[in-house]
DNA sequence: GCCCGCAATCGAAGCGCTTCGACAACTCAC
DNA sequence: GTGAGTTGTCGAAGCGCTTCGATTGCGGGC
């Protein structure tokens, strides 16, 4: 492992003007910083990454806690995780895991031994445990996700209830007048914060909008999904031209089926639209239209944050919403008219 | 955030001695490293990292490479994600994330920044790219998963072809004799590595037991997973008493499914036996006999191994194998009884 | 009573980098 | 031509820890 001093005297500099060159932090003539990045290429030198945490104060590590419940979602988790890091390394920053009771555990240590420059919490509980942590250690803290309690905390999520009411403001455009809303099971709305969110953001819009809304939260398991069936097939039975989904992606796939069993067509006799959904709603049959949860937005707004946090920069205590966008997949329609 | 020196003044002791006291690198009076440990807790001080990193020559991190390709199983990868990361805790060391194009040229940054002590492989692919980096750093590096070039590597798996062969004998033992095999879709045996071990395994023992044996690799989409279904309906109605699985978590559902559909009880008219599988497979109804990969079980001598690397022992560059383990969970019976 | 060996402790030398202040060597306005 | 300002470079002082070698004090063998 090559040292700053062997780019040193190879470039025939100091070792100050290397470190100098290779920051950009004061100016070099072109000449000499042409020698110093030539002579680090040579020697495919990257500086001492403990050498320079300990004189830089800065270890270019964002600390990731993940309790990872046994009820998280593992392709929807991987795909935030992965976000987080993909986002992390735009600023050269690298990803320190922290998992299971050592989410909270090693926020602790992390802080006191200066292992990172900051956190990021993932998977973020109601009651979480790491809301109190974050208050009390003296590092950069970002919640991806709104506990219930976040005072003085910096959050970022998507601003559900404009997601949903996006969902609505479409299928009113259109020209529907009766929705129906497929919701998580009755639990998720205790448990959660998020549902309650889109909710609220639903109803609310349908009925600035002057929709008939009704709201059916069934539980997403039992035989066959009988629930989630009988919610769809009860919904478009009583006259309701349009579905917004707000379920997991198996109960996506079951409302679907439930339709075609009913030989209901989509978009032309019933539009259906999913608010919040981590996953792919486009790879369905047939394809939905989504107001999505974009990890990656999400993900590079909270890395944003942390990174401004870490500058110094003023970053308000507070939820940052991510607007909301409408992704169409031909899944909506004028209602009432079968006209293929 | 404390440092040594506030330790040292508090426990009126020197700098040096508070550092022994800590490591257990020297020996200290009892009375000191208790008035040590005292102030140390006190002030909740932690090493600096990055010093410690610096002056100790070790980081105490593994970074963990994980390309997550768009076939990846989600929840398996993050159970092994899991259990590396606990396992690596185990250690006191902590795990840095490398994902996608980064799982390479991460590789090679985290080497020459002196940023890891070691290198864990994940998700390794038959022509791993990871292999050729893994021979030129000099970091400490183990493999969860075998490339098909593993020539001086250290890698760890689970021994695929005593798990085929143990849930062979199992079946033997009980009186069987004729077993059906319903494996991977034939594509996983060019692309991965570990299918043709278990289908390798699973023959021979059959063979030697003189058990009759039928493979089957049904397609696993299709229209209700249809090839699978024809698959399980083939076998059983070829006189098959037994069944192996070696297949994704959903085909283990819809084959139990087909043998519920054909009327056939399980374990009194066919007997099925699970193998590699990472999903819990006392989960399904009715659950199933298995003989599992368990990713802790990987982790774990990963870790180990890697520490070992790290401490300079010596460690044979070869596949290290994990034996196999039979889970009973009520599925195996000896053939042609329905006796309850 | 002397010397040896050991246990307990300390001081100081780095580890490889960043960064501060200093200092040439120039440029330029007057 | 002089003083002020600018630009490019350097030396040296740490960052907070680990670790080496030295030192002190003590008990025991002879």
């Amino acid at each position: 492992m090559a040292k700053i001093h062997e780019v040193a005297k190879a470039a025939g500099v100091s070792i100050s003007t290397v470190s100098y060159a290779l920051s950009g932090k004061r100016s070099i003539s072109p000449d000499t910083r042409r020698r110093i990045e030539e002579a680090a290429r040579e020697l495919d030198y990257r500086p001492n990454a403990g050498a320079r945490m300990l004189a830089g104060r800065r270890t270019q590590i964002f600390a990731l806690t993940e309790p990872f419940r046994a009820d998280t979602h593992a392709p929807a988790h991987m795909a935030f995780v992965l976000a987080t890091s993909i986002a992390a390394r735009r600023f050269e920053y690298d990803i320190l895991l922290l998992t299971e009771e050592e989410a909270s555990a090693g926020m602790r240590r992390v802080a006191s031994s200066g292992l990172a420059d900051g956190v990021l919490v993932l998977d973020v509980a109601p009651d979480d445990e790491r809301v109190d942590l974050a208050r009390r250690i003296a590092l950069p803290t970002v919640f991806i996700g709104v506990p219930d309690d976040h005072e003085g905390l910096v959050c970022v999520d998507l601003d559900f209830e404009a997601a949903a009411a996006l969902a609505v403001d479409r299928l009113a455009d259109l020209g529907h007048r009766s929705i129906g809303f497929v919701g998580h099971p009755p639990t998720a709305y205790e448990k959660s914060n998020f549902p309650p969110r889109v909710r609220r953001g639903l109803e609310a819009r349908a009925a600035e909008r002057g929709l008939d809304c009704t709201t059916v939260l069934p539980e997403s398991d039992g035989p066959r999904r009988a629930p989630v069936r009988d919610a769809v097939r009860g919904l478009v039975e009583a006259g309701a031209t349009a579905l917004v989904l707000h379920c997991d992606d198996a109960s996506h796939a079951v409302a679907l089926d439930e339709l075609a069993t009913l030989g209901r067509r989509v978009p032309e006799e019933v539009s259906v639209v999913s608010v919040g959904a981590t996953f792919d709603t486009a790879a369905f049959h047939p394809p939905i239209d989504s107001v999505p949860l974009v990890p990656s937005a999400s993900c590079e707004l909270a890395v944003e944050l942390a990174m401004r946090m870490v500058d110094g920069g003023e970053v308000p205590a507070a939820v940052h919403l991510i607007a909301p966008e409408y992704r169409a997949h031909g899944s909506t329609a004028p209602p009432g008219g079968a006209s293929d």
